[in-house]
DNA sequence: CCCATAAGTTAGACGAAACTAACTTTTGGA
DNA sequence: TCCAAAAGTTAGTTTCGTCTAACTTATGGG
């Protein structure tokens, strides 16, 4: 009988939680041999933790077998990759730091930061990127936008909107009309801010609860060869949009430093 | 014979010499059941620590005696402490996150963060206090004020004067002028901006080398009883200046949020 | 189809960091 | 001054995560 503890996993435990993860997303199934390789741990280490994990549910694995995540594994595997892409992409877009040493730190840092933290950040962040001409009033603007809860789209609304009546006004300095255009017509690495979106139910609700709203900044990851599933990355969360779901989502391109 | 390994603390071991450095700077000792209640763990495992520290040279200790810090203690929980306050004053001055769950993450997170991420995020978090007005450059400004070296004074200083230029176009506005004045006259808790250094060698010398140029914040800390050693922070660095040194540093008052 | 090699497992050891229980030393209030 | 309680230490245990060494199993090129 398996007693699956709901205790706080280890800094170890979820490393090797994020790394079955990562090489079943490119793999479709992870080796032991190459846990072990990423991790820079001896094989034997990896069998030691895959039973633990087996007997905390979170894998998949029988002797000499492959290994997968189950769904609450996958779960945890993706809050901890959330964190970890939180803090890299703070440090290499914000910070300016080098890819390298970005990831490494951020490996080590995500056991530690807590949820609001992470959340924070994320808002920092693509307030940053999304709010350039906020003049004397971007720090407060982020402090308000903030404030009571980071959920409160009345607030970030009300922010964004600031935002963009100064990028409106600032035609002056010759910026160019800035068109919307469906996500689906960004590439790779490209961002946008939501614009709105239209038709259905389905997507559209998903989205809007993960507190994503008008003015939101997303970015397509990768698109799958045959063009169709767009990895997405919207609040640090991974989403995989059909192309047709993606064309009704309007947004404006948000060009990088 | 005590072979003082020259490894990398672990975290735990990072705590005790913070925590005895701060109950130190409080009550010029430190006792074992202080540092054991303030970590949260038992009077023994104190005692182990203190042995092995001590072992590695880093605390003053004997049996049923008070602790205190060596040099090089005192040096390596300085660089602990500043890591950690980097990463709390982040959290609640750019990120308004609560300043307990602040404290909690930055203890957690201190012991994987990189020196240049430290110097980085103080820089940022300098750059988003005294830089409100760089409109749409500010975050290309941040960029460029970091590219190379952080060190790089010229950088800084252009950048700087550049955001300087934005604020005096704002009177506007209806911004006051803000006159320079003696670090002297800030009270604790306050914040300016270096504007100049007149006199001596010695002082000058020691903040030069810490990386400060004009145009860095400052923030008055705390000042002792009889007003005169004032703790002043630059840089993440708390440093201790004699009021008649702080008179000869020139700086513009900086009004948080 | 065989077997050499690669991949995976087991057993046993180790160090770090905590704990409990039992002890010794220190200390301050009656 | 004395001694009970507080503070500190020691010894022994536990858990975790790693390692090495020796083994078993899987596999693919000849
Ligand atoms: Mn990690
Ligand atoms: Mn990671
Ligand atoms: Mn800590
Ligand atoms: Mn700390």
């Amino acid at each position: 009988m398996t007693a699956i503890t709901t205790d706080a996993l280890s800094a170890s435990m979820e490393n090797y939680l994020e790394t079955i993860f990562l090489l079943v997303r490119d793999y479709t199934v992870a080796r032991s041999k190459d846990i072990a390789d990423r991790l820079k741990v001896k094989r034997s280490s990896v069998t030691g933790a895959l039973q633990t994990l087996k007997e905390r549910g979170l894998v998949n694995y029988e002797p000499y077998g492959y290994v997968t995540l189950t769904e609450t594994g996958t779960a945890v595997a993706s809050k901890v990759l959330r964190r970890h892409e939180a803090l890299r992409d703070f440090f290499v877009n914000v910070l300016s730091i080098d890819p390298t040493e970005a990831d490494e730190a951020a490996c080590r840092m995500e056991h530690g930061i807590s949820k609001n933290i992470v959340n924070r950040l994320l808002d920092f962040a693509e307030f940053v990127e999304t709010c350039p001409r906020a003049g004397a009033k971007w720090i407060h603007g982020f402090g308000y936008h903030c404030q009571d809860h980071a959920q409160d789209a009345d607030a970030c609304e009300r922010c964004i909107t600031l935002c963009l009546r100064d990028v409106a006004q600032d035609k002056t300095k010759g910026m160019e009309t800035n068109m919307a255009i469906p996500l689906s017509e960004l590439k790779p690495g490209e961002k946008g801010q939501i614009e709105g979106m239209a038709g259905g139910g389905a997507v559209k609700r998903r989205i809007r609860d993960m507190g994503v709203t008008s003015g939101s900044l997303v970015e397509v990851v990768r698109v799958a060869p045959m063009g169709d599933p767009l990895d997405v990355k919207v609040k640090g969360y991974h989403l995989s949009l059909r192309r047709e779901e993606a064309a009704d989502i309007q947004v404006r391109k948000v060009t990088g430093h």
